[in-house]
DNA sequence: GTGAAAGCGCTAACAT
DNA sequence: ATGTTAGCGCTTTCAC
């Protein structure tokens, strides 16, 4: 049997107000006997409160949503984790839902976790999404953003890598370098973070008066597979390039693999840099020269950010802008 | 204002009975006009449950815990991958924990798991757990373990890959390829699936009637960084040796490497075999041979294997054992 | 076919 | 310093 706040009133010979007032450490007003009794005897018969009794009443579950496109993709357990620490620190409990980017998944998901009454959400909002959710209508979860950009009524801050900024450095370092034909292999143009990066590139192009040739611009997507499919494709077309400016790490790692087959060495024939810096940019070989986002730091400052607007202590609207770092490694050479 | 059943009861001039009857597909006696009516101002008005309010009563919250050491270790967002979608599938949550295998983070977990009152746990308990959690005393929470092995009463079901024979398949490639001083490089010992890949090691040797050295097995840990170091340190001293068959791929992996470094040859001068087949190890150069594990697999069928025992339909206790399969890679070489 | 009503376990306002 | 009590929003039994 499970014991309820009632069992211990009863055996505590007091009244559930009281334990109430005892579980919430809102016991300012109890006898020091009194509470020392009522928690002696929680511990004694094991009492854990029923949340779902508590969320009726205080419209709180304690509960944090987190939402991201696939788990697998390296950026994001590195992320969630982030999520997990922060929350726990102030006891909150997260959800996760994956979306695989898809906008339907992605309604789904927010019904969810609508229906579990989370207290707020934290999203990675799919690259293609425009436009408000249908359920959103009749609540106010706050939300906040993820290394994304899109615009909802609930989002009560954003969280980002400065994307346009660091690709800015990943280009500025091949052209310092002395590479001279440099593809840009980009995610999604529906993706927020490709744009700001493909911003970063022709700035970089601009600064050095190069003219960038719009060929060398290439969509693709972040799903694992493209990066070697389309070094293939451009070696069988025999596409001139001599570095390429990936859009994360995964395509970079992909692209290098495709030219070592054919022969290809990297860093002296192609230069190749990537985006994230995902732990096994360290280990392939030759290393990754990587654009570092603090991706951890995202996921818990978000939480940090959802916490303080869920405590009311912040009104205002926060959108924070985190540096990104140029780690350079073996995969580029100054010529 | 949020919309509650007795909303959608007033307004549609029926008793929130009958419209519980509809959200709940309890509906085989209700005539088809009114049914529909209530769907209709149902979705009018945008209504949604409370769950709160329903697992209140009904005790079932449809949601899971998922209990790991580290979801940024890449055997874990696969293991998740399978969960939630299998979870999902039957519209399940899923809230997730990392331990980082500290005990007392686990049984911190395990509390905050019952308290939000989750139907049942996948859990991929501490390495070194032993005994049972206080908090599990008053309730009956049924866990299905995971790539672990561990007493617990409330244990319905364990599903595991065949660490045993997928170790002795590994040892035997090395062997049958012409290595002579293969090196174990352990998880740690504590670790249940450490153990078993001993015993592979141990038996591929036994079959050959090698002697195995007990200096070379060397316990460590599945941190990331050991495998590095425990190279260098090796290299130090000068120990003499021709293959490792590492504990899980983030090992070898980082054994390649500081291989590498000293310009020691793999797979000429070493041989490396890995554990777990991760995404990484066809990038890395040269791609690893290791031992694939079906980690998504294992993910889908603990949540399946959860809800069968949720849905009473099965009593009897499962112990699922899934088969590795060795993947050759250029990592090792016939010699 | 539909409804009335009890109650799940808890909190919080108000008494005492 | 402690207790009384009215719900929170839903399901479920039983009656009609």
């Amino acid at each position: 049997m499970k014991v309820t706040i009632k069992d211990i009133a009863r055996i505590a010979e007091v009244s559930t107000a009281t334990v109430s007032k005892v579980i919430n450490h809102k016991d300012e007003h109890i006898s020091d006997p009194t509470r020392k009794k009522i928690l002696k005897i929680m511990k004694e018969y094991n009492y854990i409160p029923n949340t779902a009794a508590r969320s009726l009443v205080t419209k709180k579950t304690n509960t944090i949503g987190l939402i991201i496109p696939d788990i697998r993709n390296p950026f994001f357990p590195e992320l969630a984790r982030g999520v997990e620490d922060r929350a726990n620190e102030s006891e909150y409990n997260v959800i996760f839902c994956n979306t695989d980017d898809d906008e339907e998944k992605e309604e789904k998901c927010v019904s969810m976790l609508i229906e579990k009454m989370v207290d707020g959400i934290i999203f990675t909002a799919s690259s293609k999404r425009t436009g408000e959710f249908r359920r959103f209508k009749n609540n106010k979860i706050p939300i906040i953003l993820v290394d994304r950009d899109l615009d909802l009524k609930h989002i009560k801050g954003r969280i980002k890598a400065d994307n346009r900024n660091g690709a800015y450095e990943g280009v500025k370092h091949l052209i310092t370098c002395g590479y001279k034909d440099i593809l840009f292999l980009s995610g999604p143009y529906t993706s927020y973070t490709s744009m700001e990066r493909l911003k970063g590139y022709k700035k970089a192009f601009k600064e050095y008066s190069i003219k960038y040739k719009e060929e060398n611009i290439i969509e693709g997507t972040y799903q694992s597979g493209w990066g070697y499919e389309i070094i293939k494709k451009l070696l069988r077309q025999k596409r001139k390039f001599d570095a390429l400016f990936c859009g994360n790490d995964l395509i970079a790692i992909e692209a290098i693999k495709a030219l070592q087959e054919d022969g290809i060495k990297v860093p002296h024939e192609v230069g190749v840099v990537g985006f994230d810096d995902i732990y096994m940019s360290r280990f392939i070989d030759p290393t990754l020269t990587t654009i570092k986002q603090p991706i951890y730091e995202m996921g818990y400052k978000a939480v940090q950010m959802l916490i303080e607007t869920l405590q009311g202590k912040v009104n205002s609207y926060q959108n924070i802008l985190l540096d990104t770092q140029l780690m350079i490694r073996n995969s580029t050479l100054k010529k």
